[in-house]
DNA sequence: TTGAAAGCGCTAACAC
DNA sequence: GTGTTAGCGCTTTCAA
């Protein structure tokens, strides 16, 4: 069994008030007892048992992760998974651990992790959340931080990368090459970052007065098979476009494969950005040019704000956005 | 504030004993006093907390991930998140969390999440972690379950694919296309899956009377990099490979560089297979053949067995193996 | 500076 | 079938 504060109180003859206060770093204590107490609870191998000191200080260390299962479709690219550990990397450091859990949109708005006080904060990751169950929690009180979601006009913590900026300069980036007809691949347009990224767009073809030339689409998902599909209907299209930025790898590889079946070659005929550099960008020929999105840093970002909300819940809430990066390769026309 | 027994109790003019007993399904009850006390427990939103439960069963309803970091360096293709999430997906289903830990080399062999109480049972994932971490804690009794990491010749619960098969079918599935150079690009040899998948590679050469033509190279990582690396010594050597059995796709991406960088045609001048399917794999081209792993199926049985154990410590340890998939795609040589 | 004692919310004897 | 009560291990008043 382990040590408890009775333990050491006994061996040292005090009582276990005198334990609590030395081990918790409280005043009131003599040093030198202090240093006795401290010397016999490594001796007898102490560690303070979470259920009990939570039950009295109703503090877990525990923060909450909740993601949607579709963001995490067993994909063999699961956009969270990086932020996930980041946040756990940081979260340790402050002896906090994390627990995690899917939420579809079938799932009561109640979180269980969260009726039961088994956490003292909550992440919640990814656009695919339920609203009412995001906005449910953003407005209860409790410490909450939005990472990759953002609430309608509400203001709420969150962090986000910098959606908007990557695509202005993927877009600009293409016209530079000397593009006009620059068609854009979004994702569901009830996503944050779809939302951004298309605007972002939108501003670097106006920017370059290409305003007349904007031709984006828009489908439900952002896999490769939806990627192909709407280039599809953009290279079939009356006047097709020389090149295309998607907001996403994934889509772009999708791109990547309609042309190839039409027998255009890429940057030649069409040039091609995506968003995410994810593995297969680097490894596909010609490697894909894409915008990097830090996620460690995003995760970190997110951490250190949920500890910073739980031991000061009345803080106001911040927006956070992480920049991003362009990696240039050779399906933009770069050499 | 949330309800508690006593609300009930109060409410109902009880004791908290008797709600207490309702709630969890326990004899002693009339069965119209039942009813009323779930009706108000309902109608207060009453949920236990679960501090005080663990307080008095010791029962956390908690089972801990523990992964070491270089099993997920913020890669693109994390490996153990599908199976992470699939653990979840089952965990929850019993009323069960997850609470994630990542554990380095350098990390003191006891968890803290376990000395604190916070945990019911573990499930330590991947070839990394430190044998003595994982040894000690498969000796203490604990509910442990481990998934692709087995010690050295003690019984364990463990969940595994099925390498050897996987490596076998590869291997055979290049001498089917008429090779007899096949050499095998290994991992590093401490892991578990890479010592089944060389042996497994090393059974079909020598059911097909090639033994003499084996060829491996063994590296310290499993990256691109290494892949390259290993390829260009076999390529470059006296009597080079007509094909490679990579042991995953990441090397195998990295030997199609090698074999590119040579002026090689894949398949024409060097068939390929790789171990994995990751996204890269069916977006390269030429599309890689690869093993599938059903990291799902892995996950959900890695749950089920930490619920067993856990229920019943004194369970015998169970080796589980889900077996593979080879996923034909072209660079082995079909069409 | 230290100790005694109350109590966090719950379960599980033990009594009636 | 129901109530009383003793803790689980800890923090935190309140006294001394």
């Amino acid at each position: 069994m382990a040590a408890t504060l009775l333990d050491i109180a006994k061996k040292l003859n005090i009582s276990i008030a005198t334990v609590s206060r030395a081990l918790n770093d409280r005043p009131g204590v003599g040093s030198d007892l202090r240093q006795r107490v401290l010397d016999t609870a490594i001796e007898l191998g102490f560690v303070p048992n979470m259920a009990a000191r939570s039950l009295v200080t109703s503090r877990t260390q525990t923060v909450g992760f909740v993601i949607h299962p579709f963001d995490h479709p067993f994909s063999s690219d699961p956009f969270y998974f990086p932020i996930l550990m980041a946040i756990e990397v940081e979260l340790v450091t402050h002896d906090y651990h994390i627990m995690l859990t899917s939420l579809n949109s079938d799932s009561p708005i109640n979180l269980r992790m969260v009726d039961q006080s088994r956490v003292d904060g909550l992440i919640l990751v990814g656009p695919n959340l339920n609203p009412q169950f995001v906005t449910s929690n953003i407005t209860s009180g409790f410490p909450v931080v939005l990472v990759d979601n953002k609430p309608g006009h509400r203001k709420a913590n969150t962090i986000l990368c910098d959606d908007g900026g990557g695509a202005y300069e993927a877009a600009t980036h293409l016209i530079g090459h000397g593009h006009t007809r620059i068609a854009h691949i979004g994702g569901p347009l009830d996503w944050i970052s779809s939302r951004h990224r298309y605007a972002g767009y939108c501003a670097a073809m106006r920017d370059a007065g290409l305003e007349a030339n904007c031709r984006a689409v828009h489908k439900e998902s952002t896999t490769t098979a939806t990627g192909e599909k709407a280039a599809a209907e953009l290279l079939d299209s009356a006047e097709p476009p020389t090149a295309i930025f998607a907001a996403n790898d994934s889509m772009a590889l999708g791109a990547a494969r309609a042309a190839a079946a039409r027998g255009l070659t890429i940057p030649g005929d069409l040039a091609l950005i995506g968003f995410d550099n994810i593995s297969a960008a680097e490894h596909f020929s010609p490697p894909l040019t894409t915008i990097r999105i830090f996620k460690e840093q995003m995760g970190k970002l997110a951490a250190r704000r949920i500890l910073e909300l739980i031991n000061d819940p009345g803080m106001p809430p911040v927006e956070t956005s992480v920049s991003t990066e362009l990696v240039l390769r050779q399906s933009c026309g770069c050499a």
